[in-house]
DNA sequence: AAGTGTGACAACCGCGATTGC
DNA sequence: CGCAATCGCGGTTGTCACACT
């Protein structure tokens, strides 16, 4: 049971995250559609100085943007080696079996797919393939057949994962063939092979918890990712049990 | 031709995680 | 260790173009 001190401590941090000021509050900043100078501003000046420090890069670049709008800029549209247009029928394909696999990762799924970006992977799942999967009569959240008997997994799984160089944490919600073990239980499966994607999970049981665990905070399962089709460090998922 | 509906996509927003002091 | 700043992700919204009535 928390103290009344720590209850307290707590509630003054979630009024001074309230408080803090969003990006993009100042008065004078630009939003809305990017004009063509101010991303040949962009780029001449990443190109001259690098990514890095968007916080800072609008003011050096001349912008009246924030620096998070920089970002999402440069990322999904402005690198050099993004991909524009229609998504092949392959990498329909390998969005589908990713998303039956990872859930809403979009940032996960994208790393998987050369020069596609998040952003772009998840307006063209919303805009064609989840009314794709609609139309073949499978439910694009779970991946299964519409009218299944199996009952619906659970909303959300909470898994966190390394890649190697710079480990972050995650929740995957609607990832069916992890939601599939928690929902029956049945390791026997792994490791197991996700066909066509050159994509191993191994499932396995972490014999000590992990230092700074909390009491009562649930134990993980280990789940390795290996492979890869373009030699990217192998991710580690954490499932939560 | 005008009004309305729908799809596609760019951009924004909020939040959690990470980092640096 | 605690706090504030910053980053990155995923959900959501806004806007435009096109189809349909």
């Amino acid at each position: 049971m928390l103290s009344s001190s720590l209850l307290l401590t707590r509630l003054l941090q979630k009024q001074k995250k309230a408080m803090r000021k969003a990006c993009c509050e100042k008065q004078d900043m630009n939003k809305g559609a990017w004009s063509k100078q101010e991303d040949q501003k962009l780029i001449d000046y990443i190109r001259k100085h690098g990514e890095g420090c968007w916080r800072t890069l609008p003011q050096a670049a001349g912008l009246l943007r924030c620096g998070k709008s920089c970002r999402l800029r440069w990322i999904n549209y402005l690198r050099p080696n993004v991909k524009r247009g229609n998504f092949a029928e392959d990498e329909e394909d390998l969005i589908i079996k990713l998303h039956a696999l990872l859930g809403n990762r979009w940032s996960l799924i994208a790393g998987r797919l050369p020069g596609r970006t998040d952003n772009e992977v998840k307006n063209y799942w919303n805009s064609h393939l989840r009314r794709k999967l609609l139309k073949m009569g499978s439910d694009p959240i779970n991946h299964r057949p519409k009218h299944s008997i199996i009952p619906p997994p659970m909303a959300q799984t909470t898994c966190s994962v390394s890649t190697g160089a710079t480990p972050s944490s995650l929740k995957v919600s609607n990832s069916p063939i992890l939601q599939d073990r928690k929902g029956h239980g049945d390791e026997r499966n792994c490791p197991k092979e996700v066909p066509d994607l050159n994509l191993k999970l191994t499932l396995s049981f972490q014999t000590s918890p992990p230092q700074a665990r909390a009491e009562g905070e649930p134990k993980s399962t280990e789940c390795h990712m290996s492979g890869g089709s373009h030699g990217e460090p192998s991710p580690t998922l954490l499932l939560f049990r």
